[in-house]
DNA sequence: TGGTGTGAACAACTTCACAGCG
DNA sequence: CGCTGTGAAGTTGTTCACACCA
């Protein structure tokens, strides 16, 4: 019974690790599991696992545990991730590359369709993984056209706002931002910022202090 | 007055953003600023700046604000990243590649200073960045040769443990892991996950549900 | 019996509101 | 006067502990 008490958002983090957790143990032939093993597997706490659960329904047998492959599922479609998802790349240069050729990505159902990039010299020309290069002038077009759902920014810092203005004009409702800079966007636009420098920082301070 | 309350981790990722941005302001010649002011750019509740900076000290002018050069040098010093680290890739892919050639970590002070495969046949060549490549079993060598610090994994989710075991082994005390799966690690060693999937199933249940 | 589902206690973090200082 | 620094209030998220059920 799906109750619509808000969602913590951390709930929602950890359910994304949940799955790719139980889809490994679907894949091993694991079929019942406590949530006192799947805590420690994810490295939570196991009550955290079952109130985690309580905000979409009741998925257990109690005294047994969980059906690996109907939680997997059940999880998959509470988070929306029972189809796939087109992406297009704004930014191709080292790490827009390898983001396009991440295996990784597209076996969990996010498929770049599309990269783009200022640069005359690149547009035109193919990815290694088989992914044409466009202007960035063309997203008006494409992104329709190739029903691009979430725009990833890896240019510099200098053109990541130009790059997002672009993708939103051209109908883009989400952006993974990889650009090391705070972009804005209006209202009913999504925008995650992956700030790897920030994780290094985070580390290092764990590391080396007190 | 530095006190020696125990510093919430929310705080530490937080002053890793602001330190990002008055670095900023300092090179575009901001020399004084509000914690309101800073607050609207780092998208961010002006008491929470204040309230993070009590935790180490008083930085700020009453009536006036912070003076931008100053804070960002106390910052920096707090959070211990007033001096350069030096970084071993392990995995010699895609992704391990684009890491090693993004510039903005050079800039941060992150320096990579060798990299690792068990692939024989990248052993012995060069990343167009510069940096050799070594067998796995030269990290016990190269680790306290190079003064390597931390070790940043993008191996694919199969050769992530054995990578880990061999970095700590050569003693590496903190981890960054871009492979998809959990790692474990004896106490005292420090790992952050780097989850890129994960980002998208979030943006995704965002966008698209209810 | 053993493990789930969940209210209630607890802990962590954020925001308010204002005293106090430059 | 304006903006910082900070106790106190408010909010959000986590863990406990146990009733309840397969």
């Amino acid at each position: 019974m799906a109750k619509t008490l808000k969602v913590p958002e951390a709930t929602i983090k950890r359910l994304s690790i949940y799955m790719r957790v139980l889809k490994d143990l679907e894949k091993n032939g694991i079929e019942v599991i406590s949530s006192a093993e799947l805590a420690e597997i994810c490295g939570v706490n196991a009550a955290q696992i079952r109130k985690d659960l309580t905000y979409f329904g009741e998925f257990g047998i109690r005294g047994v545990g969980y059906y690996v492959k109907e939680l997997h599922f059940d999880i998959r479609k509470v988070l929306g991730l029972n189809q796939k998802r087109n992406l297009g790349l704004i930014g191709v240069g080292n790490l827009g590359k390898a983001l396009a050729s991440y295996r990784n990505f597209s076996d969990h159902g996010y498929n770049f369709v599309a990269a783009f990039d200022a640069d005359k010299a690149k547009v035109g020309t193919t990815l290694p993984c088989g992914i044409d290069i466009y202007h960035i002038d063309k997203l008006k077009q494409l992104v329709p056209e190739l029903n691009i759902e979430i725009a990833i920014i890896t240019t510099p810092a200098s053109a990541a706002q130009d790059a997002a203005d672009a993708a939103i004009k051209a109908g883009i409702k989400g952006i993974l931002n990889f650009a090391p800079v705070q972009i804005s966007v209006p209202d009913g636009i999504r925008v995650k910022k992956v700030d790897l420098t920030t994780e290094f920082d985070n580390l290092a301070y764990h590391l080396f202090t007190s």
